[in-house]
DNA sequence: CAGTGCGTTCAGTCTTGACTGAACAAACTG
DNA sequence: CAGTTTGTTCAGTCAAGACTGAACGCACTG
């Protein structure tokens, strides 16, 4: 029987699929992104494969994606072949990265086609200039959050080092 | 044969297309998106779907997508009975809308799991609250530079109407 | 009232890409 | 060296959903 912790668990670990999905990674990324939020880990390949019911394969190529967008991290355990993984200390900065990535590449379209565009086509050249300050605007933001939250982050990683005691 | 001009539309309306398919939304909205930012319109059902290459079913079932998230408005001409689009007012920050939507939709998702989940997974707790203390953050950002960016396009509207001149 | 133009809808097709099983390479073990 | 274990890769399957053509409903026109 499958308690209420269990069950609430696999939830959200199916939830985190769909999250993610929408955000244009493949869901079973999500699953194991979402599992690893649930239970610190670190998961052996198999682990993973036999506790969200996915093939080995499926998570080698995830946990792949993963670790190139540096969202876990592969560890080891001496005296163990097998590969872990667990999340990497600022798994969601890094997603956002990601995401300002992919803005920069449509600033660089929009870039392009200003290049192109012949100078007498004002109108379309101004709304082009204002999709760019859009972006740029956005990737600002966006630069924000990743710095204060990655900045705050090490502090408190810092003070739990200290023996999680302010310094006064 | 198809100038320079041209050639640069048609590749940013391509590419408008892959930026939009990456945010969840179908390629032809992109397409749509992408030609309105290049010529202002507006542009009549029959006319998106010639210039696109489309049939007309695609243009229907995605204007009115855009038109759901108000990204484009629906008008009319005197004296023709065909439906006229137009890109909004503000039609970036109605895309950003639809973000903070999803990212609140995720919030809940949190939120049920942490109520659901019992209190002395502390760990889990503490990482679940670490993920909602970032979507927060994100939303907030994300709310300001949809308030912003509208503010100032309000004052940019307003300004123009009286004839573009500054009050001085 | 028949005929036309317009937008929507729906069943069906087609494309994309996630996922799998099996074969493989590399590293280890006896 | 034969035999495991582990992770990767690749061809193939499958599912989701974008897109189409055709049928439809409605409004207008003569």
């Amino acid at each position: 029987m499958t308690n209420k912790a269990d069950k609430a668990i696999s939830e959200f670990v199916e939830q985190m699929g769909l999250i993610l999905q929408a955000e244009g990674l493949p869901r079973i990324a999500g699953h194991i992104m979402g599992l690893m939020i649930m239970h610190e880990g670190p998961f052996s390949l198999s682990q993973l494969a036999e506790r969200l019911s996915v093939s080995r394969a499926s998570i080698s190529t995830n946990t792949r994606l993963l670790e190139d967008l540096e969202v876990i991290i592969r560890t080891a355990k001496p005296g163990d072949r097998q590969d872990y993984f667990k999340l990497s200390p600022r798994p969601y900065t890094r997603l956002l990265r990601g995401m300002v990535r992919r803005m920069r590449r449509a600033r660089d379209v929009i870039e392009d086609t200003q290049e192109t565009l012949p100078d007498d086509m004002t109108d379309s050249h101004d709304r082009l200039q204002e999709l760019d300050a859009f972006y740029k605007a956005l990737i600002e933001s966006f630069m924000d959050v990743i710095d204060t939250w990655d900045a705050e982050r090490n502090r408190a990683a810092k003070q739990t080092r200290n023996g999680d005691r302010p310094s006064a």
